[in-house]
DNA sequence: TTGAAAGCGGTACCAG
DNA sequence: CTGGTACCGCTTTCAA
């Protein structure tokens, strides 16, 4: 079913075919019903390639995401398909779940579909890729890696801010021994996290600890804490690279019969939904997602508002969440 | 960047470009490899519109989700994809949340796209949209809802039984009053639950009771059961339209004070990864997302081992999972 | 082993 | 307000 069926159907040519399908004015009434309705029998729907090959664009905005499980990258990912939608755009995503070889292959794939733009949400952007990235001929978004060119825009957390806090926090409530559990991977990102964290804690004076988790899932917080208690460094508080390991770690002091935060404080990191509903709630940084997500639109969509975003590098601010699973450490008595 | 500048450069036809980039072995190595050399130093990558327009087909599979936040649907997307990139399929899916509106639009798109299959995996299909689906040419393969036909293949759920089980594990603990939170909407698939649940309470003389979540996310279970709890049933047992909701069930009755399982036993549906990382872990109907989505995959890749699944409709069992959340009702010396 | 040329299904410019 | 037609970039006969 082809423009020209609809054409030979409604006995016009594909020209005015064409311009009802695409709303143009320049149809009398009679003629545009007459169309719609052959349209309507035939059951036609334009072949989407044949559109973007002739229009040489395509309306697109590919999106790549390190991990879809993450409810952090779908948050973004689902503020962002929504202003697309409102703005005409249609959205591809692609989780490469961290794989760089994946990525590449995800990128190619987006490229060859003449996407109007990317926005990279992903931890393993390698520089080779990068500079591929920074020859292509369409505006590209990078989400805390890369970093900013020509038609690249940069958003940036900022890590250093929100780690501050909450350790000032931890602090504040008495507590001197914190370990953090951190990513398996070296991920950009989540080795900022890190460093900042023993930054911070060697500024404030607190003795730190690292261990790091052997799974991104939930499981990894878990086996994370088995190892960390039997370290022998007797943690009062513990951070997590995020939320997820977060609700691992949880689950593992609840079954060691360690009370939750009366025994030791649990904090997370991204302020996923679910630390609402965690035995404890759970005390997070919180990374705004809405926000991040409207400008990496806004640095993809041409004649948006405040377009001017496009090629700078914006830092975003974190907010410390204080919730139930961080409380002043108990008096040590011994 | 186009075949032609590619031949230019290395001075043959775009036929032979053509030729080589399809993995064509008729070609002299030699030239083969000058080829090559000229796509890598243009940085080419072939237009995929222009590719699918002149072969007349896609190699991309569509998937349809209501709702990728729920890991349930994730779970059996991420398996599909895996299969299909495997065997060289594209895939590209889209989040309908609910509404047929959005889900009317994806498919257009997805057709226009004109995708080689259609899987979906939603809980709003209306007749008229089946309908419409079953005059495509592509093979369409559905979860729960719609029926089989030509190209179509249908997957379902053994509601039945997995409730059945459930039901009778709990009664045979001692249960004899069981409330059911079921969703908001009036969806098929989570209806099938409500009224399986209604009929095999009915069956085992077991009373039941029926709360209306407002919500599908973890919040929906929240306040159902603060709804629950002073409605007057006082049911021993709690079972859920799925884990989310169970989790927002779990969070309230924590906060409530009242112990789980001691005081009131919950259930959940789907068997998602955090059921095993709640407090308490929890007891759940597990559904078979890889198989589903195997079976699902199986029945849109034409040339696949037993690819006589197409036109068929398959039912999955279902299977109880034990964990810690239901236990022995509280004896009643009142 | 290579190339010429006819589509694939739309879009958009140029006439009328 | 409507139609003719030259592309868009790649695949695929058919010939050489």
């Amino acid at each position: 079913m082809k423009l020209i069926d609809v054409a030979n159907k409604a006995g016009v040519s594909v020209t005015t075919v064409s311009r009802v399908l695409n709303g143009d004015q320049n149809v009398k009434t009679s003629t545009r019903t007459r169309v719609q309705r052959a349209m309507q029998d035939l059951k036609y729907y334009p072949n989407l390639h044949a559109r973007s090959l002739a229009r040489g664009q395509s309306k697109t905005l590919g999106v790549l995401v390190s991990n879809l499980d993450n409810p952090f990258f779908l948050d973004i990912y689902r503020r962002f398909e929504a202003l697309a939608l409102g703005s005409g755009y249609d959205t591809v995503v692609s989780a490469t779940h961290y794989h760089p070889d994946q990525l590449r292959a995800s990128l190619r794939s987006m490229l060859g579909r003449r996407v109007a733009g990317i926005a990279a949400f992903v931890s393993e952007m390698e520089p080779s890729l990068i500079d591929e990235l920074s020859h292509v001929e369409i505006p590209v978004v990078f989400y805390d890696v890369g970093r900013v060119g020509k038609r690249i825009t940069n958003i940036r957390s900022n890590y250093q801010q929100g780690m501050r806090q909450l350790v000032e926090h931890l602090r504040m409530l008495g507590h001197r021994r914190m370990a953090f559990i951190a990513y398996p991977l070296a991920l950009q990102p989540t080795e900022e996290r890190r460093t900042t964290f023993l930054e911070v804690t060697e500024q404030l004076g607190v003795s730190a600890h690292v261990v790091l988790a052997h799974s991104e899932e939930f499981s990894g917080g878990r086996s994370a804490t088995r190892e960390l208690l039997s370290s022998g460094f007797e943690p009062t508080a513990i951070l997590c690279v995020n939320d997820i390991t977060a609700v691992g770690v949880l689950k593992e002091l609840h079954e060691q019969g360690v009370l939750v935060p009366q025994q030791i404080s649990v904090a997370g990191f991204d302020n996923i939904l679910l630390g609402q509903f965690t035995i404890p709630s759970l005390t997070t940084i919180h990374i705004p997602r809405d926000r991040i997500a409207e400008l990496a639109f806004q640095a993809l969509a041409p004649s948006w508002p405040n377009h001017a975003k496009q090629g700078q590098e914006v830092l975003v601010d974190l907010e410390l969440i204080l919730r139930k699973s961080t409380a002043p450490p108990p008096t040590e008595s011994a």
